[in-house]
DNA sequence: ATAATTATATCGTAACATACGATATAATAA
DNA sequence: TTATTATATCGTATGTTACGATATAATTAT
């Protein structure tokens, strides 16, 4: 059973590897991972974006800043309680986090149009199906 | 037709967002990107490496000093031209990467357990048949 | 043999990136 | 009024990333 799982992840990096853009920029790690962060979570803030990367709020603050600077991210104040401030992703900060995370879209078409209806079908449905159900982890 | 490619890509990202292992260690992407390639594909040289991530050489080659130092890889020289290194990831590489561009296994166990036998079985198959194709990608 | 090429490695240097403790400010809650 | 919460900033330290210049050693071409 658990060997399947071992087997799909197999198949996931290959898929990341073979598919994924060309490396262009130079951006670190934790830059996307905080790009990540403000695309999937409604209401981010300095604080959650310290506590998801455990690391001390002070260098949230700083990432976040540098991150304005570069015009990857706007912060726009709680209206219900100015203390917050809500993080949102800028275009450019868009862009970055699409071609450091997500498949080439001229590849994937490429693969996907290699492929039979019935594959095509398949392929749709189980990552549909995965992406609902992993909504549902801790 | 490029629609179902973007709604593609939001399940892809939606699913590492939710089942990705807990960010622990400080690890730039550069690294990452380099335990990536060497585990992917064979024969893995300093030089493939400049290529991979269009970085000098020089670069390149302090990279992997500092991934050997840190015990992420190790070096081999090629029997057949002894000016080549061959690289391979170390047990702790393997780990490293595994934490940080796999799906969490007790999550994904635990989602594939929701699903019905079914759509389990789609789900295998469609990472299956987007793994095989992507390697026909350029 | 000698020269040219190829694959790495190293040195010097520079610019950022990353992180934290200490401290400050301002808004909200007790 | 005081305590708490959410950010921000300063000083400091270390690590990362990158490149040009240069060096070494193995292979290939002449």
């Amino acid at each position: 059973m658990s060997s399947n799982v071992k087997r799909l992840n197999e198949y996931w990096t290959d898929i990341y590897f073979h598919m994924h853009y060309p490396h262009k920029e130079k951006i670190s790690h934790q830059v996307i991972r905080i790009l990540q962060l403000v695309e999937k979570k409604e209401e981010v803030g300095v604080n959650e974006v310290a506590t998801y990367l455990q690391i001390s709020h002070n260098t949230a603050s700083e990432h976040v800043k540098r991150m304005v600077e570069k015009n990857l991210l706007f912060k726009e104040r709680d209206l219900l309680d100015e203390r917050r401030v809500l993080l949102h992703l800028t275009q450019p900060g868009k862009d970055v986090l699409h071609r450091n995370t997500s498949l080439d879209e001229g590849k994937l078409e490429q693969v996907m149009n290699q492929l039979a209806d019935e594959e095509r079908a398949v392929v749709e449905q189980a990552f549909k199906l995965l992406s609902e159900q992993a909504k549902t982890c801790l």
